[in-house]
DNA sequence: TTGCTAAACGGAACGGTGTTCCGTATCGTT
DNA sequence: AACGATACGGAACACCGTTCCGTTTAGCAA
Protein backbone atom coordinates (compact mmCIF):
# COMPACT_ATOMS: atom_id res chain seq x y z
CA UNK A 1 0.00 0.00 0.00
CA UNK A 2 2.89 2.54 1.02
CA UNK A 3 5.10 3.87 -1.67
CA UNK A 4 8.96 3.45 -1.21
CA UNK A 5 9.21 0.68 1.15
CA UNK A 6 8.82 -3.13 0.52
CA UNK A 7 7.95 -4.93 3.81
CA UNK A 8 8.99 -8.47 2.27
CA UNK A 9 12.10 -9.42 0.03
CA UNK A 10 15.14 -7.57 -1.48
CA UNK A 11 14.85 -3.98 -1.01
CA UNK A 12 13.62 -1.96 -3.67
CA UNK A 13 15.00 1.63 -4.97
CA UNK A 14 12.02 4.07 -3.68
CA UNK A 15 10.55 6.31 -5.84
CA UNK A 16 11.52 9.51 -7.09
CA UNK A 17 10.21 12.60 -5.34
CA UNK A 18 8.64 14.20 -8.46
CA UNK A 19 6.83 10.96 -9.12
CA UNK A 20 5.72 10.80 -5.37
CA UNK A 21 4.75 14.69 -5.66
CA UNK A 22 3.11 13.97 -8.67
CA UNK A 23 0.61 11.16 -7.19
CA UNK A 24 -0.58 13.76 -4.41
CA UNK A 25 -1.12 15.98 -7.19
CA UNK A 26 -3.01 13.61 -9.39
CA UNK A 27 -5.56 12.25 -6.33
CA UNK A 28 -6.44 16.16 -5.39
CA UNK A 29 -7.02 17.02 -9.15
CA UNK A 30 -8.97 13.92 -9.52
CA UNK A 31 -10.81 14.31 -6.18
CA UNK A 32 -11.59 17.82 -7.12
CA UNK A 33 -12.84 16.96 -11.01
CA UNK A 34 -14.79 14.33 -9.46
CA UNK A 35 -16.66 16.77 -7.49
CA UNK A 36 -17.22 19.21 -9.92
CA UNK A 37 -18.44 16.97 -13.30
CA UNK A 38 -18.52 13.56 -11.78
CA UNK A 39 -16.73 10.47 -12.20
CA UNK A 40 -17.12 10.05 -15.66
CA UNK A 41 -15.05 13.58 -16.40
CA UNK A 42 -12.63 12.79 -19.02
CA UNK A 43 -9.32 12.07 -18.14
CA UNK A 44 -7.75 15.35 -20.01
CA UNK A 45 -9.43 17.15 -17.56
CA UNK A 46 -7.90 15.01 -14.77
CA UNK A 47 -4.47 16.17 -16.44
CA UNK A 48 -5.39 19.69 -16.90
CA UNK A 49 -6.35 20.20 -13.51
CA UNK A 50 -3.30 18.76 -12.34
CA UNK A 51 -1.07 20.78 -14.41
CA UNK A 52 -0.04 17.09 -15.83
CA UNK A 53 0.30 15.06 -19.18
CA UNK A 54 -2.18 11.98 -20.00
CA UNK A 55 1.42 10.10 -19.93
CA UNK A 56 1.80 10.83 -16.06
CA UNK A 57 -1.91 9.66 -14.89
CA UNK A 58 -1.79 6.53 -16.86
CA UNK A 59 2.03 5.58 -15.66
CA UNK A 60 0.23 6.59 -11.85
CA UNK A 61 -3.31 4.71 -12.32
CA UNK A 62 -2.90 2.15 -15.17
CA UNK A 63 -6.77 2.63 -16.02
CA UNK A 64 -9.42 5.18 -15.02
CA UNK A 65 -11.10 2.54 -12.41
CA UNK A 66 -7.69 2.67 -10.55
CA UNK A 67 -7.42 6.15 -10.48
CA UNK A 68 -11.38 6.28 -8.89
CA UNK A 69 -10.53 3.34 -6.13
CA UNK A 70 -7.43 5.40 -4.86
CA UNK A 71 -9.50 8.51 -4.53
CA UNK A 72 -12.13 6.98 -2.73
CA UNK A 73 -10.29 4.07 -1.25
CA UNK A 74 -10.78 5.73 2.08
CA UNK A 75 -14.04 5.89 2.75
CA UNK A 76 -15.08 2.78 1.49
CA UNK A 77 -12.32 1.54 4.15
CA UNK A 78 -13.84 3.90 6.56
CA UNK A 79 -17.65 2.26 5.59
CA UNK A 80 -16.05 -1.33 6.02
CA UNK A 81 -14.71 -0.49 9.31
CA UNK A 82 -18.24 1.16 10.78
CA UNK A 83 -19.63 -2.45 10.29
CA UNK A 84 -18.56 -4.11 13.30
CA UNK A 85 -18.64 -0.79 14.82
CA UNK A 86 -22.03 -0.52 14.60
CA UNK A 87 -22.61 -3.89 15.32
CA UNK A 88 -21.07 -3.62 18.71
CA UNK A 89 -23.31 -0.23 19.11
CA UNK A 90 -26.43 -0.69 18.02
CA UNK A 91 -29.32 -2.64 20.07
CA UNK A 92 -30.51 -5.54 17.04
CA UNK A 93 -28.50 -6.25 13.94
CA UNK A 94 -31.33 -5.38 11.89
CA UNK A 95 -30.69 -1.63 12.95
CA UNK A 96 -27.35 -1.83 12.93
CA UNK A 97 -27.82 -3.43 9.16
CA UNK A 98 -30.35 0.02 8.38
CA UNK A 99 -27.38 2.56 9.52
CA UNK A 100 -24.66 0.56 7.89
CA UNK A 101 -26.87 0.52 4.57
CA UNK A 102 -27.22 4.08 5.03
CA UNK A 103 -23.75 4.68 5.15
CA UNK A 104 -23.20 3.60 1.87
CA UNK A 105 -25.99 5.01 0.05
CA UNK A 106 -24.78 8.22 1.64
CA UNK A 107 -21.32 7.97 0.21
CA UNK A 108 -22.43 7.19 -2.71
CA UNK A 109 -25.43 9.54 -3.36
CA UNK A 110 -22.94 12.17 -2.78
CA UNK A 111 -20.20 11.08 -5.45
CA UNK A 112 -22.00 12.06 -8.54
CA UNK A 113 -22.25 9.37 -11.38
CA UNK A 114 -20.53 7.03 -9.12
CA UNK A 115 -23.12 4.07 -8.63
CA UNK A 116 -23.59 4.20 -12.37
CA UNK A 117 -19.92 3.60 -12.83
CA UNK A 118 -19.64 0.91 -10.55
CA UNK A 119 -22.85 -1.31 -12.03
CA UNK A 120 -22.06 -0.60 -15.78
CA UNK A 121 -20.90 -4.07 -17.55
CA UNK A 122 -18.02 -1.80 -19.15
CA UNK A 123 -14.81 -4.29 -18.91
CA UNK A 124 -12.11 -2.06 -17.65
CA UNK A 125 -14.17 -1.13 -14.24
CA UNK A 126 -14.04 -4.62 -13.57
CA UNK A 127 -11.32 -3.04 -11.18
CA UNK A 128 -13.70 -0.96 -9.62
CA UNK A 129 -16.18 -3.29 -9.71
CA UNK A 130 -14.38 -5.81 -7.41
CA UNK A 131 -12.86 -3.84 -5.01
CA UNK A 132 -15.97 -2.50 -3.58
CA UNK A 133 -17.05 -5.88 -3.78
CA UNK A 134 -14.66 -7.47 -2.20
CA UNK A 135 -13.88 -4.71 0.56
CA UNK A 136 -17.66 -4.41 1.74
CA UNK A 137 -19.34 -7.59 1.20
CA UNK A 138 -18.53 -9.44 4.10
CA UNK A 139 -19.40 -7.15 6.09
CA UNK A 140 -22.18 -6.95 4.71
CA UNK A 141 -22.44 -10.41 5.07
CA UNK A 142 -21.75 -10.35 8.96
CA UNK A 143 -24.45 -7.88 9.63
CA UNK A 144 -26.96 -9.87 7.16
CA UNK A 145 -26.11 -12.95 9.36
CA UNK A 146 -26.37 -11.48 12.68
CA UNK A 147 -29.98 -9.93 11.65
CA UNK A 148 -30.98 -13.52 10.39
CA UNK A 149 -29.58 -14.79 13.37
CA UNK A 150 -31.81 -12.95 15.83
CA UNK A 151 -34.87 -13.98 13.65
CA UNK A 152 -35.65 -10.39 12.01
CA UNK A 153 -34.94 -10.70 8.77
CA UNK A 154 -35.56 -13.76 5.72
CA UNK A 155 -32.51 -14.99 5.59
CA UNK A 156 -32.70 -16.42 1.87
CA UNK A 157 -30.89 -13.22 0.32
CA UNK A 158 -27.15 -13.10 -0.52
CA UNK A 159 -24.90 -9.89 0.65
CA UNK A 160 -23.90 -9.93 -2.47
CA UNK A 161 -27.04 -9.35 -4.23
CA UNK A 162 -28.12 -6.84 -1.33
CA UNK A 163 -25.45 -4.78 -2.32
CA UNK A 164 -25.70 -5.00 -6.04
CA UNK A 165 -29.05 -4.12 -5.59
CA UNK A 166 -28.13 -0.94 -3.31
CA UNK A 167 -25.80 0.15 -5.28
CA UNK A 168 -28.06 -0.53 -8.49
CA UNK A 169 -31.30 2.20 -6.39
CA UNK A 170 -28.57 4.86 -5.89
CA UNK A 171 -28.41 5.26 -9.70
CA UNK A 172 -28.89 8.82 -10.73
CA UNK A 173 -30.12 9.88 -7.21
CA UNK A 174 -28.25 12.96 -7.96
CA UNK A 175 -29.32 14.94 -10.57
CA UNK A 176 -33.43 14.05 -9.94
CA UNK A 177 -35.22 15.59 -7.47
CA UNK A 178 -38.41 13.42 -8.09
CA UNK A 179 -36.21 10.20 -7.15
CA UNK A 180 -35.58 9.78 -3.43
CA UNK A 181 -32.80 6.42 -3.64
CA UNK A 182 -33.01 6.64 0.28
CA UNK A 183 -36.41 5.69 0.56
CA UNK A 184 -36.77 3.30 -1.51
CA UNK A 185 -33.76 1.06 0.09
CA UNK A 186 -35.96 1.73 3.26
CA UNK A 187 -38.32 0.11 1.52
CA UNK A 188 -35.97 -2.80 0.38
CA UNK A 189 -34.79 -3.30 4.05
CA UNK A 190 -37.75 -3.16 4.90
CA UNK A 191 -39.14 -5.86 2.41
CA UNK A 192 -36.43 -8.13 3.95
CA UNK A 193 -38.05 -8.22 7.14
CA UNK A 194 -39.61 -11.47 8.24
CA UNK A 195 -43.02 -11.76 8.23
CA UNK A 196 -43.40 -13.17 11.42
CA UNK B 1 -47.68 6.57 -36.12
CA UNK B 2 -47.62 5.44 -39.97
CA UNK B 3 -45.91 6.24 -42.95
CA UNK B 4 -46.97 7.69 -46.02
CA UNK B 5 -50.14 8.78 -45.23
CA UNK B 6 -50.85 12.15 -43.22
CA UNK B 7 -54.68 12.15 -41.46
CA UNK B 8 -54.89 16.03 -41.45
CA UNK B 9 -54.51 18.13 -43.42
CA UNK B 10 -53.04 19.19 -47.46
CA UNK B 11 -51.82 15.65 -48.77
CA UNK B 12 -48.14 14.80 -48.27
CA UNK B 13 -46.06 12.69 -50.83
CA UNK B 14 -45.66 9.39 -49.23
CA UNK B 15 -42.44 8.12 -49.08
CA UNK B 16 -40.07 6.61 -51.54
CA UNK B 17 -40.69 2.88 -51.96
CA UNK B 18 -36.71 2.26 -51.13
CA UNK B 19 -36.94 4.38 -48.29
CA UNK B 20 -39.88 2.42 -46.51
CA UNK B 21 -37.93 -0.80 -47.32
CA UNK B 22 -34.52 0.05 -45.75
CA UNK B 23 -36.69 1.80 -42.79
CA UNK B 24 -38.10 -2.17 -42.06
CA UNK B 25 -34.57 -3.85 -42.84
CA UNK B 26 -33.02 -1.60 -40.44
CA UNK B 27 -35.59 -2.31 -37.48
CA UNK B 28 -35.25 -5.87 -38.13
CA UNK B 29 -31.08 -5.53 -38.07
CA UNK B 30 -31.32 -3.36 -34.85
CA UNK B 31 -33.60 -6.33 -33.34
CA UNK B 32 -30.88 -8.59 -34.34
CA UNK B 33 -28.23 -6.87 -33.54
CA UNK B 34 -29.65 -5.66 -30.02
CA UNK B 35 -29.93 -9.40 -28.98
CA UNK B 36 -26.66 -10.59 -29.97
CA UNK B 37 -24.57 -7.61 -28.34
CA UNK B 38 -26.58 -5.61 -26.52
CA UNK B 39 -28.14 -2.70 -27.18
CA UNK B 40 -25.69 -0.29 -26.84
CA UNK B 41 -24.02 -1.99 -30.08
CA UNK B 42 -21.94 0.07 -32.57
CA UNK B 43 -24.49 2.56 -35.20
CA UNK B 44 -22.04 1.42 -37.69
CA UNK B 45 -22.33 -2.20 -36.74
CA UNK B 46 -26.54 -1.85 -37.28
CA UNK B 47 -25.84 -0.50 -40.41
CA UNK B 48 -23.51 -3.37 -41.43
CA UNK B 49 -25.87 -5.74 -40.40
CA UNK B 50 -28.71 -3.88 -42.81
CA UNK B 51 -26.22 -3.62 -45.80
CA UNK B 52 -26.43 -0.18 -45.72
CA UNK B 53 -25.19 3.32 -45.35
CA UNK B 54 -24.34 5.62 -41.96
CA UNK B 55 -26.30 8.10 -43.62
CA UNK B 56 -29.52 6.06 -44.04
CA UNK B 57 -29.79 4.67 -39.95
CA UNK B 58 -29.77 8.83 -38.94
CA UNK B 59 -31.95 9.49 -42.05
CA UNK B 60 -34.64 7.42 -40.55
CA UNK B 61 -33.56 7.78 -37.10
CA UNK B 62 -32.10 11.04 -35.44
CA UNK B 63 -30.44 9.67 -32.70
CA UNK B 64 -29.68 6.07 -31.71
CA UNK B 65 -32.20 6.58 -29.26
CA UNK B 66 -34.77 6.82 -31.18
CA UNK B 67 -33.68 3.57 -32.88
CA UNK B 68 -34.07 2.02 -29.82
CA UNK B 69 -37.57 3.54 -28.86
CA UNK B 70 -38.85 2.21 -32.35
CA UNK B 71 -37.42 -1.42 -31.98
CA UNK B 72 -38.96 -1.47 -28.82
CA UNK B 73 -42.36 0.91 -28.71
CA UNK B 74 -44.53 -2.55 -29.59
CA UNK B 75 -43.40 -4.31 -26.17
CA UNK B 76 -43.55 -1.31 -23.99
CA UNK B 77 -46.83 -0.18 -25.45
CA UNK B 78 -48.71 -3.63 -24.67
CA UNK B 79 -46.76 -3.74 -21.65
CA UNK B 80 -48.81 -0.22 -20.84
CA UNK B 81 -51.73 -1.71 -21.75
CA UNK B 82 -51.95 -4.91 -19.76
CA UNK B 83 -51.76 -2.81 -16.98
CA UNK B 84 -55.71 -1.97 -16.96
CA UNK B 85 -56.36 -5.75 -18.00
CA UNK B 86 -54.58 -7.04 -14.58
CA UNK B 87 -56.60 -4.70 -12.76
CA UNK B 88 -59.81 -6.30 -14.20
CA UNK B 89 -58.84 -9.68 -13.91
CA UNK B 90 -56.93 -9.98 -10.75
CA UNK B 91 -58.69 -10.28 -6.90
CA UNK B 92 -56.65 -7.24 -5.54
CA UNK B 93 -55.05 -4.35 -6.82
CA UNK B 94 -51.70 -5.49 -5.20
CA UNK B 95 -51.40 -8.85 -7.00
CA UNK B 96 -52.30 -7.16 -10.08
CA UNK B 97 -49.21 -4.68 -9.40
CA UNK B 98 -47.07 -7.24 -8.65
CA UNK B 99 -47.90 -9.11 -11.57
CA UNK B 100 -48.03 -5.90 -13.75
CA UNK B 101 -44.26 -5.13 -12.48
CA UNK B 102 -43.29 -8.52 -13.18
CA UNK B 103 -44.22 -8.04 -16.89
CA UNK B 104 -42.25 -4.68 -16.98
CA UNK B 105 -38.90 -6.48 -14.84
CA UNK B 106 -39.26 -9.77 -17.65
CA UNK B 107 -39.06 -7.50 -20.29
CA UNK B 108 -36.31 -5.56 -19.20
CA UNK B 109 -34.19 -8.09 -18.02
CA UNK B 110 -34.56 -9.98 -21.09
CA UNK B 111 -33.15 -7.24 -22.82
CA UNK B 112 -28.99 -6.90 -22.65
CA UNK B 113 -28.12 -3.53 -21.27
CA UNK B 114 -31.35 -1.43 -21.55
CA UNK B 115 -31.71 -0.74 -18.12
CA UNK B 116 -28.38 0.66 -18.15
CA UNK B 117 -29.03 3.08 -20.50
CA UNK B 118 -32.58 3.73 -19.86
CA UNK B 119 -31.27 5.37 -16.82
CA UNK B 120 -27.76 6.45 -17.82
CA UNK B 121 -28.25 10.08 -17.10
CA UNK B 122 -26.53 11.05 -20.43
CA UNK B 123 -28.19 12.99 -22.62
CA UNK B 124 -29.20 11.55 -26.04
CA UNK B 125 -31.12 9.02 -24.10
CA UNK B 126 -33.47 11.73 -22.85
CA UNK B 127 -36.06 10.87 -25.70
CA UNK B 128 -35.69 7.16 -24.90
CA UNK B 129 -36.11 7.81 -20.52
CA UNK B 130 -39.29 10.05 -21.82
CA UNK B 131 -40.97 7.66 -24.07
CA UNK B 132 -40.42 4.63 -21.31
CA UNK B 133 -41.92 7.24 -18.24
CA UNK B 134 -45.34 9.00 -20.59
CA UNK B 135 -46.29 5.22 -21.48
CA UNK B 136 -45.81 3.20 -18.48
CA UNK B 137 -45.97 6.28 -15.62
CA UNK B 138 -49.85 6.55 -15.56
CA UNK B 139 -50.45 2.66 -15.71
CA UNK B 140 -48.57 2.28 -12.55
CA UNK B 141 -50.27 5.14 -11.11
CA UNK B 142 -53.49 3.77 -11.84
CA UNK B 143 -52.14 0.72 -10.25
CA UNK B 144 -50.69 2.02 -7.13
CA UNK B 145 -53.66 4.60 -6.31
CA UNK B 146 -55.93 1.11 -6.66
CA UNK B 147 -53.65 -0.85 -4.58
CA UNK B 148 -53.75 2.25 -1.96
CA UNK B 149 -57.39 2.86 -1.23
CA UNK B 150 -57.90 -0.54 -1.16
CA UNK B 151 -55.73 -0.11 1.89
CA UNK B 152 -52.98 -2.75 0.86
CA UNK B 153 -50.00 -0.84 0.57
CA UNK B 154 -48.65 2.52 2.14
CA UNK B 155 -49.86 5.38 -0.30
CA UNK B 156 -46.22 8.09 -0.06
CA UNK B 157 -44.70 6.71 -2.56
CA UNK B 158 -44.82 7.79 -6.27
CA UNK B 159 -45.34 6.08 -9.78
CA UNK B 160 -42.15 7.75 -11.06
CA UNK B 161 -40.25 6.79 -8.06
CA UNK B 162 -41.38 3.13 -8.22
CA UNK B 163 -40.69 2.81 -12.04
CA UNK B 164 -37.09 4.09 -11.35
CA UNK B 165 -36.22 2.27 -8.58
CA UNK B 166 -37.62 -1.02 -10.51
CA UNK B 167 -35.76 -0.48 -13.46
CA UNK B 168 -32.32 0.41 -11.64
CA UNK B 169 -32.76 -3.11 -9.88
CA UNK B 170 -32.64 -4.79 -13.69
CA UNK B 171 -29.73 -3.15 -14.21
CA UNK B 172 -26.99 -5.69 -14.98
CA UNK B 173 -29.70 -8.87 -14.25
CA UNK B 174 -28.52 -10.51 -17.55
CA UNK B 175 -24.52 -10.97 -17.32
CA UNK B 176 -24.64 -12.30 -13.85
CA UNK B 177 -26.08 -15.31 -12.62
CA UNK B 178 -25.45 -14.43 -9.03
CA UNK B 179 -28.15 -11.17 -9.31
CA UNK B 180 -31.63 -11.91 -9.51
CA UNK B 181 -33.25 -8.48 -10.19
CA UNK B 182 -36.94 -10.41 -10.08
CA UNK B 183 -35.95 -11.65 -6.20
CA UNK B 184 -34.71 -8.03 -5.21
CA UNK B 185 -37.94 -5.97 -7.07
CA UNK B 186 -40.34 -8.48 -4.74
CA UNK B 187 -39.04 -7.70 -1.78
CA UNK B 188 -39.14 -4.10 -2.91
CA UNK B 189 -42.74 -4.56 -3.70
CA UNK B 190 -43.12 -6.55 -0.27
CA UNK B 191 -41.86 -3.37 1.27
CA UNK B 192 -44.64 -1.46 0.33
CA UNK B 193 -46.89 -3.14 2.24
CA UNK B 194 -49.09 -1.37 4.57
CA UNK B 195 -47.97 -2.47 8.02
CA UNK B 196 -51.33 -3.37 8.94
C1' DT C 1 -39.05 5.47 -73.58
C1' DT C 2 -36.71 9.15 -71.98
C1' DG C 3 -35.75 13.10 -69.06
C1' DC C 4 -35.74 15.35 -64.94
C1' DT C 5 -35.91 16.48 -60.05
C1' DA C 6 -36.80 15.67 -55.38
C1' DA C 7 -35.73 12.10 -52.32
C1' DA C 8 -32.67 8.98 -50.46
C1' DC C 9 -28.20 6.92 -50.26
C1' DG C 10 -23.20 5.95 -48.76
C1' DG C 11 -19.36 6.82 -46.38
C1' DA C 12 -15.58 10.21 -45.54
C1' DA C 13 -14.90 13.49 -42.05
C1' DC C 14 -15.56 15.73 -37.41
C1' DG C 15 -15.25 16.11 -32.50
C1' DG C 16 -14.72 13.57 -28.39
C1' DT C 17 -13.48 9.52 -25.79
C1' DG C 18 -9.80 6.15 -23.26
C1' DT C 19 -5.31 4.47 -23.89
C1' DT C 20 -0.51 3.69 -25.86
C1' DC C 21 4.03 5.00 -27.17
C1' DC C 22 8.30 7.12 -27.38
C1' DG C 23 11.48 11.08 -27.70
C1' DT C 24 12.80 14.30 -24.11
C1' DA C 25 13.70 16.12 -19.54
C1' DT C 26 14.78 15.40 -14.83
C1' DC C 27 16.35 13.21 -10.56
C1' DG C 28 19.66 11.14 -7.73
C1' DT C 29 23.76 8.91 -7.56
C1' DT C 30 28.65 8.22 -8.64
C1' DA D 1 30.22 17.02 -13.52
C1' DA D 2 28.67 13.17 -15.75
C1' DC D 3 25.62 9.63 -16.44
C1' DG D 4 21.95 6.18 -16.32
C1' DA D 5 17.53 5.03 -14.56
C1' DT D 6 13.22 7.07 -13.95
C1' DA D 7 9.48 9.89 -15.02
C1' DC D 8 7.40 13.27 -18.02
C1' DG D 9 4.43 15.35 -21.92
C1' DG D 10 1.65 15.08 -25.54
C1' DA D 11 1.20 13.38 -30.35
C1' DA D 12 -0.93 9.41 -32.20
C1' DC D 13 -4.18 5.52 -32.29
C1' DA D 14 -8.60 3.08 -32.13
C1' DC D 15 -13.28 3.57 -31.42
C1' DC D 16 -17.43 6.01 -30.64
C1' DG D 17 -21.90 8.93 -32.12
C1' DT D 18 -23.07 12.16 -35.38
C1' DT D 19 -22.90 15.45 -39.48
C1' DC D 20 -22.31 16.64 -44.16
C1' DC D 21 -22.35 16.51 -48.90
C1' DG D 22 -21.38 14.56 -53.52
C1' DT D 23 -23.63 10.73 -55.89
C1' DT D 24 -27.35 7.64 -57.09
C1' DT D 25 -32.04 6.44 -57.84
C1' DA D 26 -37.17 6.30 -57.65
C1' DG D 27 -41.13 8.01 -59.54
C1' DC D 28 -43.44 11.04 -62.42
C1' DA D 29 -44.35 13.70 -66.81
C1' DA D 30 -43.73 14.44 -71.54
Amino acid sequence: MNDGDEGAGRAVRSKRADARRNKETLLDAAAAVFVRSGVEAPVRDIAAEAGVGLGTIYRHFPTRADLIIAVYRHQVDACAEAGPTLLATNATPHAALGQWINLFVDFLVTKHGLAAVLHSDDAGFDTLHAYFLDRLVPVCDQLLDAAADSGEIRSDLEAYELMRGVGNLCIGADSDPRYDARRLVELLIAGLRRPH
